[in-house]
Parts: structure tokens; C-alpha cells; sequence
DNA sequence: TATGAATGAGGCTTCATTCAT
DNA sequence: AATGAATGAAGCCTCATTCAT
């Protein structure tokens, strides 16, 4: 699926319209269109839309409109409303497991890597809200289409691995406490960075804006690291 | 019908406050109405519809048909469909709120007070599906809803300090460290109980229910716990 | 009906929150309530809704809101919609050629007569646009409700008798021409007349608002005595 | 159904203008859409609707029945039903005007000219019995819709410049008195031609319906004609 | 591969009116 | 004479989806 990639360059408004006419010489010369990117431009859109208005609250016309293309080829492409969340839903997860894949810890001392992964996962999500917009709305529909997809779930698996290697590290330095399975620590990491994106709306109209100015997230992206080292000390 | 009233109220964990039991004995003894009731009973309803399937998903006749009135009424005691999933959402704060004031902190030690607070938040999350639900979704809706109530905002400060003075305590005694806003702690708290719940499905699938299980549960209280009390260690 | 008068003393917002308790020395004593108040009160705010919005474009709840008393004696005094509807109607032309039948003509010469006839005219259709509008809405549909009143009827032929004696004299004295049936004077000075009213909002729109301004009402005032003065002259 | 326009657009006056007859030589031939002939359908009904019965009193459903289309497609071209009578309204208003366009006066003689311009609107109006009702309508909605229609606007300032010439001509010639503003003639003009379709119910109901006849009506006619020229005269 | 037109089903809301006290 | 609660019918509009070319 080398199209993914394109895909998601487009997601951000990174318009095509500079794009010249197809290729001649492919086997395809004499085609107007572009297949893989229209499809890619229709995942963008739709992305953003589901992830603003959640599943019922998105509109067909509206991503339609939004689009390049028309509404009908939508319908051409992804069969029906649904299957467009999907695909829209496995996109974003495919592009933010990405993202975790470049983040390299195996050279750091334990304590080192748990924090340099802690800030990285804080600042991943906050820098993704498209991304945990879409997973709490799946948490909303019960996971129901997350269930269906199996890609998504073996993306996932691996990322306990990580902290897996680097727990064991930490235990055998005799710097973290033992007896802590790692996929909690990935609770943990988890819990508060997700948190911190997905609850800012309401937790900002209740108790004041203050912990979503610049000062107020570098105090709480503090927390989560202390809370979780000071979880894992000994 | 009478004690209609005192049925709903029950049934779904409304409050009474306000509504009295029929007098047999007065002047009004077998009326058929009951505005009281039927507002609750609109209310009960509206907030499991909207809760279970969000603002745009709930549907008015849906909500109408469980309801022992009808959809006229509904319109009659709410207006429109907006402010019925406002009132229910400020009666989803209201009750909750309620049952966190049943919570008596003063008499213990600080740090037994917090262990206190946080296994109540914990527990309290998890007994109020529905309520972290609605909250889940008036994110998913930008706060707008929230943004308009008064009321909820002015319950929710008040939640704030309970934990100032507790952790003025904690400092005074020299058994919490310096420097923590009050706000932070309560941040904290409620980002793990909250995303317990919120993200319970989507996490399930992606790592396994093992969390979810009474074990797994157990646990993650007992985590969250270690973690704040940690956190705030000196 | 001296009730009529009441009515129409209350239109213009003439409140009677002052009125006090009922005179106990009458056969009535007791009643808290006014019957020919609340019947006056109603009429006065129904003939200002139906002008303002039509009579499908009013709406009970509105008119029951804006009376002092509740929706449910606005059925209790007059049925249902429409027969209010022809309750305000008859109340309007009632209050209009009551109005009428204070101007004197006799003692003048013709001519002068005629000039004072259609100044009037023009002016008590300015100062009347509400009546005028339920006269608009009546024509809108079709003159049913007009249909079944005859006490409008019988109030209006009263109307051309008055330019009847006015025209007769003028023939005799030379100063008008002859052939004219008076109705027809009756309809040249009421269609300027009303038009002036009912057509000011497309008028201004269309091509300026300078005939509404004084001045503006100032000329075709002056305009449309000259056009019937010469249109009698000999 | 090839022809479908040609048939809405004689059936109820619309003009063809932009539509052509379907080319049954070009690759289309056998289409079984037609756009523009629903939309003239749609509009012809609406128009006819909104006239007999008001905005409030047209109903959505009964537009729909009596059109060639569903209701649905009423909503797909015109969006709602506001919308759907600001262009009839507008339609009624270009149909009109377009008229209107069609009477030559530039080649008579000032004092025929206006006879004929004076006779051409009292027929003119007479004949479009369904515009003076939107007309009428449209001043019980106090023009709100007119208002946002720049269309309508600038139809009519034009319809002003065809007196400005006649009337300049017939004072250059002595025939005409001086100082007279160009619009409070077609005020005259427009004001009883006007009355005399907008009021033809009320005023039949009052005063008989004699005015209504066949004669009756060719007095009026006289009279305004009469009306206007002793007017202007020197 | 592509598209504008079309649509049935169902959504939310409002209306004038009546009921029970 | 008076009232708040209740209601069936009908209103306007929107939705995801498919048709015909």
C-alpha cells in the first residue's frame, strides 16, 4: 500500500492541483485520473471529518464537498458510510504507529529512555488530535469497528514490546522495581497523554484554560514523566 | 399512578429531592398528572440514549418509545432535542457530583485521605459509565453544550477544593512535597480513573481484556494509587 | 357590546394590572375575574397578531402568551382560531368606521368637503395599518371570513352615503362634473388611500424610501387630493 | 418524456429562454433527466401555491403532489421552503416585468402614450391576478424576502425611466404640467390598477360586486385613465 | 472511471386543540 | 371561570444511497 503514505501528505491540505498530466509513458497514457490519489484525497477528508464530528454527526455530502471528487465515487470506492470510517479509522492508526516506529530508545540508559518515551508519546498524541478524536469515538461506538480490522490490532501489539525491552533493562540495572507488567506502564503512559488531548474541551470549560496554555502543558507533560518514574523507582 | 414519581426516581438513580410522595389523603388524591415524574422519567431515559449512542445517534422517537410518555412531551418539557441532551448532561454532572460529596476526607491523615480520594474516583468512574460516556462525547462536540451550563461549571470547582486543603495538610505535615497545584493532582486523578473507562473497549481489543477483568481492574486501582501517592511523595 | 371600547383602550398596551378588586357591591361580588376584560384583552392582542403575521402565520401559543390570561379561555371565549380571527376582523373594521363617522362634512362646500374627505381618508389609513393589513390578509384569503359577518357588512354601505350627499351637492353647485357614480369615488380615494399602507414596504424597497419619509407622505397626500379633485372637477 | 420544458414552460407561461429543445440526433438523445424542466415545474406549482395560499399556508406536501417530481427534489433544487418562495417570487417578478418590456410607447404622442401606459398596467395587473397576491403577500412578510432579492431590485428602477421620458416629452411639449416627480406617477398608476385586483374580495363583499363586472371594470378602467391624465394636465 | 440527478425512509419539530382537575 | 398538562396529526427537512448515462 504505497499509496498510505500519499495519502496522509495530502491529509494536512497539501494540495495536488500542481500535479501536470499523467505520465504518457505508463501503461495507463491517456488516463485523466489518478486512481490511488483520489482514493487517498477521499481518506484525508474523511478523516477530518469523522474526527470532528464523529460517526452520525459526519456528513457524506459534506466530506463529498470537500473533496475532489464527487460523492458518487466514494460510493465507488469504499461501498457505504462505514467502511469509509474504517479505513479512515485503520489510517490513522497506521499513521501514528508510524510515527512511534521512528522513536529509537534501545541506546539510552533505562531512566533515560522511560522519560524521552514518555515525552515522546505526550507530545505524539497532542500533536495528533485527529487521531484521539477518532479513538474515543470508537470508544463511543464500542469499539465496534476497531474490531473489524485486523491490521490495526497487530500494529498495536508491537508497541508493548518496546517497553518491554526497555522494563526489563531498567529491572536488571536495578533502577526500576520488579513486578510491574509492562503493558500497565503503557496504561499509564497512555492514560495521561491521552487524557491530557481528549478530555482539554471540558476540562478546561470546568476548571479554567490554564493547563492547555504553553506554560501549563510543560507543567503537566512534567507530571507524567515524575508520576511514571516515580512509578516505576524502586 | 401515583408514586410514579418515587418508581423513576429509583429506577434509575434519580433524585428525589423536590418531589414528595403523593398525599392520599389530600384534596388532589388520585390525579393522573405528574409533571415532576415525567420530566425525570424524559430525563433517565434521554441520558442513556444519548450516552449509549451520542448526540446525533439518539433518536428522538427511540427516546420516546422507552419513555411512559410521549414524544410531544418531550418537546413540551425540553424544547428540542439540544436542550434535552443538556439537561441530561447537566443531570448526569449533578448526580455525580452528589455522590462525590458524600465523600469525608477530613478526619484522616493526608496521605490516607488521598489514597482515600483516589480509590473513590477510581471506583466512582467506573460505577458512572454512562456519565464518563456523555463526558466522551461533549468532547467529541467541542464543549459546546457544557460551555452553556452555569451549573455544572460552578458543581466542579467546588470539587477542587477538597483536594487544596487536603494537600495543604499533606505539606503542613511534611509528608507531601512542595510546589504541586492543588488542580494538577486532581488533573491527574482523574486522567487514569477517567481513561479506565473511556478507552476500556479500544484498549481491550488492541492489548487484550486481561485490564479489564476483576484481576486486571485490581490492579490498575492499585497503580493509580501508587502513582499519585508517589507522585506526590516528598 | 359597550365592552368594544374597553377592547380597544387596551390595544395600544394600556395595561390593567392596576385594576383592583372587584366591586363587591355588585351582584358579581366575589369573582376575582372580568370576563368582558379578558374578552377585550384577547381580541386586542389576537388583532395585533393576526395583522403582524397573517392568519396561518399566527400562532395561538404566541397570542395566548402575550394576553394576561392563558390559551386555554382564549378557546373557552371564542372556539377556536378562525372564529377569533373573524372576532378581530369585525373588531377592526368596528374601530375603523367608528372613527369615520366622526368626520363632518355637511356644513362645508362641496369642494372643501371633498379635500377633507380624502385628507381624512388618507391619514386614518396611515394611522391604521393594522386594520389595513387584516384587510390584506382577508383579500389573501379570498374574503371567507368577511363573507360571514354581516355586521361588517351592514357598517360599510353607511360609508358611500356620506360621498353621495357630498357629490349630489357638488353637481348641484356646479362644481363637479356629472356621470359619476359615487362607489366609484368611494374606490378611487380608498385604493390610493390603501395602497399607500399596504404597499410600503414593496414600494420603499422597489424604488427608494423617499415617498414614506414626511415629505414623501407629504406629496402623494397632496397628490392624491389633487387627483381627485380633478378627477370630479367639471 | 423528451419536451418535458417545452410543456411546463407553456403550460403555466414560464419563459424557454436558455432551453433548448432536446437534439434527438446527438449522443443524449433518450436522456430521461431534465433539469431545467423540473426546476420550471417545481417553480410554476410553487408559484401558484405560495400565491393561493401564502407562505405559511403553502403547504410543502401539496407542492410536491401536484408537481411532475417528488418532494425530495423540491428540496434538492431550491434547498427550502423560504428559499423555494423567494423564487417564485422572483419568477413572478421577471415574468411581470418581461411584460412590461413589451409595450412601445416611445413613438406617441405624450398624452397617448401615457393613456396606453396607464390602460396597459390596469390590464397588465388585472391579468396577473397570482403576482398582485405574492405582492400582497410579500407586504404582510414586510418585504423580508424581497429585500434580499438584488434581482427583483434592479428590474424595477428600470420600469421608473420609461415615464421619466414620456413625462419629460409631455412637458417639453405644454402638454404636461411641471414639477412633477416622475415616481409619484407611477405611484398613481401602479396604486389603483394595484387596488383594484388586491382589494376586488373585500371591496365586492362591501359594496357589491358591480365593480366587478365586465362593465364595472371598464369604468375603472376609465377613471384611472381620466385620473391620471386630469393630473398631470396644465 | 466518472457524474449530476434522483430518491425512500426517516429525522426533528410545531401546530391547533382537548383533557382532567 | 380558570388552568397546567397532555396530545395526534401534520409540518419541514436531511440522510445515506442509487440510477441512468
Amino acid at each position: 500500500m504505497a499509496g498510505g503514505v500519499i495519502a496522509f501528505a495530502l491529509e494536512k491540505g497539501m494540495s495536488m492541483s500542481g500535479t501536470q498530466a499523467p505520465d504518457k509513458g505508463s501503461p495507463r497514457a491517456g488516463w485523466k485520473q489518478d486512481p490511488e490519489g483520489v482514493r487517498a484525497n477521499i481518506l484525508a477528508i474523511a478523516l477530518e471529518e469523522f474526527s470532528t464530528n464523529g460517526l452520525s454527526g459526519a456528513r457524506m455530502d459534506e466530506i463529498a464537498a470537500k473533496t475532489k471528487t464527487s460523492k458518487r465515487m466514494i460510493y465507488y470506492y469504499f461501498g457505504d458510510k462505514e467502511s469509509l470510517y474504517l479505513k479512515a479509522l485503520e489510517a490513522a492508526y497506521r499513521k501514528v504507529r508510524q510515527g512511534e516506529e521512528e522513536l529509537a530508545l534501545d541506546h539510552l540508559p533505562p531512566k533515560d529512555a522511560l522519560e524521552r518515551l514518555v515525552e515522546f508519546t505526550f507530545d505524539h498524541h497532542r500533536n495528533n488530535p485527529a487521531f484521539i478524536r477518532l479513538v474515543m469515538i470508537e470508544n463511543i461506538h464500542h469499539g465496534r469497528y476497531l474490531e473489524q480490522s485486523d491490521e490495526i490490532k497487530s500494529l498495536n501489539r508491537a508497541a508493548i514490546s518496546k517497553i518491554e525491552t526497555l522494563y526489563s533493562r531498567g529491572v536488571a540495572d536495578g533502577v526500576f522495581r520488579m513486578g510491574i507488567e509492562p503493558l500497565r506502564i503503557h496504561w499509564l503512559i497512555s492514560a495521561m497523554s491521552f487524557f491530557n488531548v481528549s478530555n482539554a474541551m471540558t476540562f478546561s470549560m470546568l476548571f479554567g484554560p490554564e493547563l492547555q496554555t504553553a506554560d501549563g502543558q510543560g507543567a503537566l507533560r512534567g507530571d507524567v514523566r515524575e508520576a511514571v518514574l516515580r512509578f516505576v523507582a524502586v
